[in-house]
DNA sequence: TATGAATGAGTCTTCATTCAT
DNA sequence: AATGAATGAAGACTCATTCAT
């Protein structure tokens, strides 16, 4: 279960956390043992296919137990995708320097995310599960939404200092976070196996490829 | 509903029937109707919200009918992927010019599929949500794994005759397959809005530059 | 299937008969195939486990047609089961001597009643396996306690004229014709494997035994 | 409902319990209420014709709570079955002086079988109505079988020291058990209407009867 | 007569959620 | 906080029966 450490302290951190007014030390134990616990069984089955019970169960814990700390399921299912998405901004974030050229900038985001989501890894395998479902679509797609527009944003900079190619920047950036998605399914899942780092260093290379108004521009970025 | 087309004369002639052995010329039109309901609400709400009375409702008939032409709801699935995998692998082996160059033929049928995916959008949107079933996941990748290895194998041969640049062909061919997935699910779902015919234009020249080994290569397979 | 021949003609013989006004020869034919298909099924897993569809399949014939020719399942059944009372009392009617002293006579009976559950196989596994469903109950019991008011009489009658040992005439008639079923029973299940004609003879001896008055007046009914 | 004190304690400690693993005390009346329930409605209108849905309305209690407590319908059967059979084996012992000579014992076991069915009714109306059903046979068939065994010894016993008659020890077997068996059917249902305790005596007398060499032995067993 | 498609009430079972203790 | 018993709304599937042809 590599990803204990990642989903830790998931609970005090905003208001999205439901349940009882204040959580004493021992309470945020157990609704944390609640939310790995689901975590996993949602990553391995997806959200459907995993019942109250499972999780309980795999916690160690009665049933009536989760509705305390819990309003239901879903709201369980809710407080698991904000705290994440908030960890990967805060990753993509720390990863960007603000000083960079809008290329490097990119490939820096790209790197950064696809090293949490390799560290996040049950939870992203759980949204690829539950990727569409229509009362968690809105939900999920926010998240990647910001970032896309984060893309959008740099593109047009390197368009107008003519490092990025003349492309619909939307369409470029979709591109980008598609390729980050799918190469970080790949390795989650084992239909790629090399390590994380090398993988990333792949998709930055790819991806400023992609964007790189010419193999100068490209070489420098990737030198960087 | 703009994929009955795509969908009709899916039922014809094999054992994949559940029900009756060989259905008459009605029999195949309410068959029809049950499977372009269900690959409706599939690709609306998913799989497993989708309920058999869902389907029936739909189709206008009663419940107990779908039992007389599917074993089970299952069944019925498998018979949409079955399927519409084929009409895929058709369009794209109708596509791709078996004289052409490597490059060529890959952007030929990155092409194809997009404008199959967009023809047999509810079909897709319904892979999309059911992604990663468990029970699934084995019937739905098998149809992309054949051509990802057909994109491998074309990869190789561009490394050969020096088109394509040298890089790990596998990681590049499921590059290529996820940006072309990708952006069928956003054209399918709104969130590119363009002619598909200019998206697949778009993607085909994306490709072609991640792949081609230098500008002039790229240009001359896009000129094609 | 030893059954056939027992069961031909099931058909024309009362008003039990269901269906149609007048069956032709063809009609005949076809609904005791029916039968035929029912008393089997019916014998090897039950009414209630016996679909129609089972009947007509085993039949040959379409699910449609059994209702040309009954007017339900429970039609059907009890067609099967008058028909085949009347059989057994015929046989037991032409075995017993009329002018036989009672004790014979009752030996006749259970003698004949044996043969006749052998020939009849199918039909007496249904009833046992029916056995007391709330809905045929009666319809069952009648036949046997026609007998058995026969045989309560006989035993009177023994009584009055010292052959029979002197207990209550309804329990030892009861007692009588249970042992004929069970042995019945018992042969027909291959519990019990020897030709019926042993098989009815030892019966006879046993109840003779229960019955007389005494070893002289047993061994000269056994003898008769 | 006569039986209520029979069936008690039906549920105390192995593995046959479905759902939990140890029950409350409370929870053990509750199973018991629903077994109670399930005998009563079996015996009424046999296995396949009762709905859990009525056995849950008898005992006052939601439909789910029904799968808390068994693992499906069948398996609450099943229970039925296993206790009830080990009451009667448990009975029959208990009944059968070991010092006693054959003849005497087998009327013992006669006797205590009749009296263990009277107070046991509920149950073995049930097994009366489903008597064949192919998927319970084996189960329900085992326990008689087994006392079959029993009788079997101890009629060789008894041809062996010259109290019991010379004829096929297995089909005197079935006899004896034959008769017990649908006497004791006949109490049940009311077709014999007499106190149990007479209608055994009665029965013990015929079976003597039936397997004794002379008067002299039968009479000698009967003053026991 | 014969077919096989069509109907829909009825059945078992699951599982999120609530509640008494 | 914690337990585990209790609830009941669904949902998948079956099958006797009807109907158009």
């Amino acid at each position: 279960m590599p990803m204990a450490k990642a989903t830790r302290q998931l609970v005090d951190g905003d208001g999205a956390a439901a349940g009882p007014r204040r959580l004493t030390a021992q309470g945020l134990e157990r609704k944390q043992q609640l939310l790995d616990s689901a975590a996993a069984l949602f990553a391995e089955r997806g959200y459907a296919e995993t019942r109250v019970l499972d999780i309980v169960r795999r916690a160690g814990v009665a049933k009536g137990l989760f509705y305390w700390y819990f309003e239901n399921k879903e709201a369980l299912f809710r407080e698991l995708v904000v705290h994440h998405r908030q960890a990967l901004r805060k990753a993509q974030a720390a990863a960007m320097d603000p000083d960079a050229e809008p290329l490097l900038r990119i490939r820096q985001g790209v790197e950064a995310t696809l090293a949490t989501m390799s560290s996040h890894a049950h939870f992203f395998a759980m949204l690829q599960v539950e990727n569409l479902d229509q009362r968690f679509a809105d939900l999920l797609v926010r998240g990647s939404e910001i970032h896309v527009a984060d893309t959008i944003r740099l593109i047009k900079e390197g368009i107008a200092d003519g490092t990025i190619r003349e492309e619909e920047p939307e369409l470029l950036a979709l591109g980008v976070n598609s390729a980050v998605a799918y190469y970080g399914h790949f390795h989650r899942t084992g239909r790629v196996q090399m390590p994380i780092t090398d993988l990333a260093e792949f998709v930055g290379r790819y991806v400023v490829r992609v964007l790189a108004v010419d193999d100068e521009i490209a070489d420098r970025v990737l030198r960087a």
